[in-house]
Order: C-alpha cells, then structure tokens, then sequence
DNA sequence: GAAAAACTTTACGTTAACGTAAAGCAATAG
DNA sequence: CTATTGCTTTACGTTAACGTAAAGTTTTTC
C-alpha cells in the first residue's frame, strides 16, 4: 500500500523527461513531498500525471488542465457562490469537449474519404515492380 | 459565383486577427491571390481556415494540420511509395484520433460526475439568501 | 572509500504562434 | 483636399512549455 515513485520511474511511465515533471510542480499541478532533498511521488501525484497527459493530449493548455484538477478535487464544503461558478467552468469545459468530438467526427471522415483514394489509386497501379517511385 | 474574401472579411467570420491570417499564409497553409497589393482569398482558402480552426481547436500543431492539408489535397497521380507513405501519416492520424475520443470519453465522465456533486451540494444548501459566499 | 549514478537547484536558451508598434500606400467619405 | 479607414511590410516583443548546461549533493556499487 501506500505507493511512491521517484521522478525518473514517472519519467519512464509516461515517456516525458524529469524537467517536466518538476516543471508541473512549479506550475502547481503536482505537490511530491521530500526525503531531504530528494522528491517522493505518491499515488495522487500518479493520477494527477495521468490526468495531465490526458489533457495534453487533448491540446489543453496546463492552465486549463489546472482547471479541471481544480474541479476534480474541490472542497466538499463549498459556498453557493463557489458551487455555481465551478458549475459554470464544468459546463465550459463540457461544451469544449463536445466541440472536440464534432471535429474529431469531420476529420476522421475526411482522413478516410482519402484513405480510400490512396487505397484505390493503389490497386490500379501495376502491381509488380515499383515502377513510379 | 467565384466568391472571393477580403482579409478583414475572414479574420470576422473565423474570430481571428489579420496577423493571424497572414501568418498562416506565411506558413504555407493559405496561398492567397493578389489584386494590386492586397490580398484576395478564394473560396478554397476559406475552406483552409476552417480547416485550420478545426485542427486548432483539437490542439493541433500548423505543422500537423498542413500534414492533414497536403493529405486533403495531394496530387491524385502518386507513385505507390508516395501514396503508402500518406496512407501511414493518415493511420498515424487517425490512431491519435481515436486517442482523443477516448480521453475525452474519461474527462466528461469525471466532469459530469463532478457537476452531480456539484448539484447535490448546492440542493442541500440553504436555498434562502446567500448565507455562505 | 572512490567512482558512478541519480538526484538537486539555478539560470539562460529555444520554439511555436502569434502580438504589437512603426511607417507607408490607396481608396473613400465628408 | 485632407482625414479616416483599410490594407500593406518589417521587425522586434511575448508567452507557454519546456530544453539544456553547469555545478553541487546524496546514494549506490564495486
């Protein structure tokens, strides 16, 4: 139980450099605590990776992935005002997100319109040697 | 028909700025014609911008989506080493493609689950004035 | 116990994607 | 006619997200 991982064992899980890391950490993301000098991850931080790589992939900014860790681990004790605002960003967020998976849908039908062009212009060319490199 | 856009005409419709626009043109992606200095924009270049806003709003680099505008538009008599070469860039794309599908799936369902509490907390406050901000 | 490996801080460098300011030409509005 | 509006080029500035190099400490290995 209880798991840790030093910088480099995240550094090799999820194929970024340490720079990185500590750089997340400065940016606020992540919070390792100390053996003396030495940086000691926990499982939290390991999610809070994962979730970072997530948005990266998504092509969020690490301000807005801050956003979203924000959300994620808000206090329970909140005030109404706080409450609606978060309730605000989720929505923002959502919206995005569906943006996202409209785009995706229009890209991926374009990728295979041509995808079968290739594939077609393919097969109507003679199939032995290379003959138009 | 043969409509054509004025810089100022599409930095308004896509929400940009005209320094925008001409970077883009810098960077190869647009290739506007000329009357005298300045610059007219094609139907075809419209088409780019939204291209180009597309892949940008899927975190896309220039670099990747002029990957994806010079797979939309290659020459239609390619050599078989050409053609297989694009049909990996457009497996590669639509490999990440699918990716982001499922890191978004993973984000909107932490969101929405976030949102319920979200709701929960704000139905079991109070509902008279604001007694907590 | 000495060298190598892994960690640290500090700090300047780099790239993408523009922002912004300066200075000039061209059309058109008053 | 001149003043505003819209376009242009040139060029330096800026921000995010790290890269990279230097110089030091600590831990592990032989």
């Amino acid at each position: 139980m209880d798991q840790t991982f030093s910088i480099s064992d995240l550094a090799r899980e999820f194929d970024i450099t340490t720079r990185s890391i500590r750089f997340y950490e400065d940016q606020g993301l992540i919070e390792p605590t100390r053996r003396g000098q030495t940086r000691i991850y926990s499982r939290r931080d390991h999610v809070r990776l994962k979730l970072i790589m997530r948005g990266k992939r998504l092509g969020f900014s690490l301000a807005e992935i801050r956003d979203i860790i924000d959300i994620y681990d808000a206090s329970p004790s909140s005030s109404s005002i706080q409450l609606n605002q978060m309730l605000n960003i989720i929505k923002q967020k959502k919206q995005a997100l569906e943006q996202q998976i409209r785009d995706i849908a229009v890209i991926r039908l374009e990728l295979e319109t041509t995808e079968e062009r290739c594939m077609k212009a393919l097969r109507e060319l003679p199939s032995d040697s290379a003959e138009n490199d």
